[in-house]
DNA sequence: CGGCTGCTTGATTACGCTCAAGATTAGTGG
DNA sequence: CCACTAATCTTGAGCGTAATCAAGCAGCCG
């Protein structure tokens, strides 16, 4: 008889031990056994299709999903309704953290194209985590870790120049594609330019214009989606500095 | 004999159970019992001194700190050197959260005032976490308050008008200092102009005109470091939409 | 093929920064 | 307690970056 601790639902199996994303995702860290235990508790969701919703701003949160493919947008909406995308989610990459302590999401998570993800009922995660050290461990790592990125992207938004938060942007998904085993060069974007200009705080022209300027420079080829970096060091550069890149006309970056 | 679940340094007693932040911190959700298993592990610290480090960037990690009375800054600094600060600690709240993760504080932390921590020491910690549900599941819920709180100040450096930011702001501390049992209304900054210019991603001579601004329409009342919130609801307006400040000029907020 | 949405480009505006100087406060030592 | 210094804060003038407004272009859907 099959296992039943490897669901199977829509026709694939899942196991996080065969998981190319086990060294992302939550298992890390956690022994063959217990990582059995926690195979056990998790759910492979139907795929999203692009625009689908994973969840809504006010949802009661039942579930941490882990991305499996695909990408996923998060965005919250602020006092004043407008929406504010707070981060852009790739395979590995744990979604609903921030909804634990109220129980409702604050958020909405949507997919930017079709995406898999899996489904990790949170009270069984929770007692799981109680009687497994090492995934306990992970889980307040993982938390940890979402905590140090969001400072990081409010120095970025607090900080910096316009083209240091498109350099910075672009640095953060090469490494994370690199990471899954992607390209660092070459990768498409799955978000449009205004979600990503809504992420860094900027007008869609403002991103478009510096796309138009990255490539003039010589850092970028840019094709509509597809974002090819042709220089590293000189984009680390201006993701450091402010405005350190170097227009052919000689005028200082604007 | 005196129990020594208390324990006693400096000469002063520190008891959770007994602590006012109580509802505020760690304790909440554990029951009395538990409590003091948790109060076994925690120590008291001699009191800071104005412009004392808690921590450093770089130091390891071995326990997060609950402010106890005072308040205390946290700051990171930018790839380039610059600081950002990411926050404003008020009694009851957990610092350190960030650096579990790596096991290093990617921030500092320095006494805005005199001040005093209590210090928690992560791996007794999180071993009590594992055999105190309720205490795992306070853990998980505060590092998930500190991920929605770190979202929403995203969205005021991302989409909000300079005295929008200045609003929600002063409004946050007011909300924090009447959760505490202070007055809502009337308040010490303990953190310089800089301090709170380097937060909100503005200038200092930017807040500097804003406090001016908001005295002349009569929204506060501000004397150095003293703030009184003269107009509550209005200030809530100017917090939300993005300039909806109503200067004597009539000319649009800026 | 037509209508739509998303992206790019241009011209102009404005918000907040920078530079600069002065005022007030806090800190220090006689 | 007061004088002196240093730091913080305020105010002003001018500028620059990115937003806004407006139009045209390209890709994508039915």
């Amino acid at each position: 008889m099959p296992p039943n601790n490897i669901i199977d639902l829509h026709g694939l199996k899942q196991a996080c031990s065969s998981c190319s994303l086990h060294d992302l995702c939550i298992p890390m860290g956690v022994s063959d056994q217990e990582l059995e235990a926690l195979e056990r508790i998790i759910n492979r969701r139907r795929p999203l299709h692009r625009g689908d919703y994973l969840y809504r701003p006010g949802d009661s949160m039942e579930a941490l999903y882990a991305v499996r493919s695909g990408s996923v947008k998060t965005s919250a909406l602020s006092d004043d309704g407008q929406e504010q995308v707070t981060g852009f989610h790739l395979p590995g990459e744990l979604l609903g953290l921030d909804a634990i302590s109220d129980g409702t999401h604050p958020c909405a998570a949507r997919a930017l194209e079709t995406t898999s993800v899996c489904e990790i009922p949170f009270e069984r995660l929770e007692e799981l985590a109680g009687r497994i050290p090492g995934l306990q461990r992970q889980l307040f790592r993982i938390m940890s870790r979402e905590i140090q990125s969001d400072e990081h992207l409010m120095t970025l938004l607090a900080k910096k120049s316009s083209d240091a938060r498109l350099a910075a942007f672009l640095l953060s998904l090469s490494s994370r594609f690199g990471k899954r085993g992607f390209s660092r060069q070459e990768f498409n974007l799955t978000m449009s330019r205004n979600d990503i200009s809504n992420y860094l705080g900027l007008a869609v022209e403002t991103v478009s214009r510096l796309f138009t300027r990255f490539q003039e420079n010589g850092l970028l080829a840019v094709d509509r989606k597809l974002v090819k970096i042709l220089d590293m060091d000189r984009l680390h550069q201006v993701a450091g500095a402010q405005a350190v890149d170097e227009p052919r006309s000689g005028k200082k970056g604007g």
